[in-house]
DNA sequence: GAGTGGTCTAGACCACAGA
DNA sequence: CTGTGGTCTAGACCACTCG
């Protein structure tokens, strides 16, 4: 058999993991202190901070150096679903700033997004989507850090080709109703075809210090990509997420068998 | 400041995993042995310990008990291409049993699938999927074990409603020439739309037994659900897998804007 | 300065694989 | 039986937050 014996602080993980997802244990509430607990159960300091890490990596709890450890605020997943969030009718949703403030205020929650917009030479495999040359700043980046409440669940960097978003109101900081996309189909680049390509790693040390997340808490990665009728990239996003915040959705058709 | 100071620990995981991505060290290569490198470099057992542990936990190498460190054998990730699987002439494509045999044999590995037919009463979340009473053994189910070379990839499961399922090529362990989806379909349920639902989290105890992961690795699980024409979910499909091992695409089109 | 989480140590002991 | 990884301990010390 692969394992025989349940570890201590495997038993301790899975106790507390227990009652946090029951609700005993709400959400933002303090979790006894390792001192402490190591006192009540007379075990080495160790083999507590042990069950606590491993918690920590799922995304259950966070630990606050100098402060104490408390049960994570966002304990459901926020639910993105690709194939209605770039539907005419939910982008221009009354009241609604975007698909990612439909998604977080799904969940009673607060949205909130930081933009950042400049002129960059893309990361390679970005440039290569584009089909943009290797040099000089041949794109338009718009970076957004993006929060629910005032936990940051989302990095979202844009880029398209400057050749058709230099001077644009894809430079400005408020792209009006219907987002980029809009503003790229009024230039004549119409997005009708997405791909989203989705994969877990583990984070880059910036992209742990910007979600808030210790280096070893997976994040999903999502690179969108939308294409014209003509087939060109004309815009690619990166989406990093914490892996545990997060679920996704997709539907497509497919062609009558036989 | 988040992380001021890089741990020890940390420091030779990173300088083990920049070894192991740029080939330095092979798949399947025997790494130190953690009592050397604590005589080599002085440290602690535990200090070294930690540095494989989390290596193991994304993925990158295999600790067994009794005999020895290993680097992963699996260092790519595995492409699955969710919109073409399903389409007719990848199904039917020739030499191939489906979709995921052509997944692996596009990495140059041997594939390799161990199946499992009963008839079972489904988590609930299916049953309520799939509009199941909740008692009895209302359908179908079709697990499957799936291997590239010596490695578990994959466990998938599928259930078909016992209905349109009971006493058909849905019950025999080899469905034929494009699968149970081609069957469905000649049974009257052509399956039109597929919905997928992704989630990132840690397995079950019996999944990590099964897929050979410490406890602490995360998983992908997808919920495919595929609808005939009328809307009535005839298949839904999990499927677990090493979070680490898989990639994801997905592509479709939307409707032109403005 | 006091209190909290995080790292590191040296060493004992356990669990498992293989000769 | 020996050698490997895994757990656990007791305690020192570091890093950070807050009053």
């Amino acid at each position: 058999m692969a394992e025989a014996k349940t570890p201590k602080w495997r038993q301790l993980a899975n106790s507390l993991a227990a009652e946090i997802k029951s609700g005993e244990r709400a959400p933002g509430s303090q979790l006894p202190q390792i001192r402490d607990l190591v006192e009540s159960t007379g075990w080495a300091y160790d083999t507590v901070r042990n069950a606590y890490r491993a918690l920590e990596d799922e995304g259950l709890i966070v630990s606050r150096k100098g402060q104490g450890t408390y049960v994570a605020d966002i304990l459901t997943k926020i639910h993105r679903d690709a194939t209605s969030r770039y539907s005419k009718v939910a982008r221009e949703a009354a009241g609604s700033r975007g698909a990612f403030d439909t998604e977080i205020r799904n969940l009673g929650m607060a949205p909130k997004t930081v933009s950042k917009i400049d002129r960059v030479q893309p990361p390679e495999k970005v440039a290569k989507l584009l089909n943009v040359t290797r040099r000089g700043l041949s794109t338009v980046m718009r970076e957004r850090t993006m929060y629910a409440d005032n936990t940051v669940v989302q990095i979202a960097t844009s880029y398209f080709p400057g050749d058709l978003a230099f001077g644009t109101a894809l430079e400005q900081q408020d792209t009006g109703p219907g987002g980029s996309i809009s503003r790229l189909a009024e230039l004549g680049h119409a997005q009708t075809s997405m791909t989203e390509l989705l994969e877990v790693r583990m984070p880059e040390k910036a992209e742990a210090v910007i979600l808030s997340i210790p280096a070893d808490r997976a994040v999903v990665e999502i690179t969108h990509i939308g294409r014209t009728a003509e087939g060109r990239a004309v815009e690619v996003c990166l989406h990093v997420v914490p892996a545990n915040l997060w679920e996704f959705s997709y539907s497509w058709s497919v062609e009558q068998p036989n």
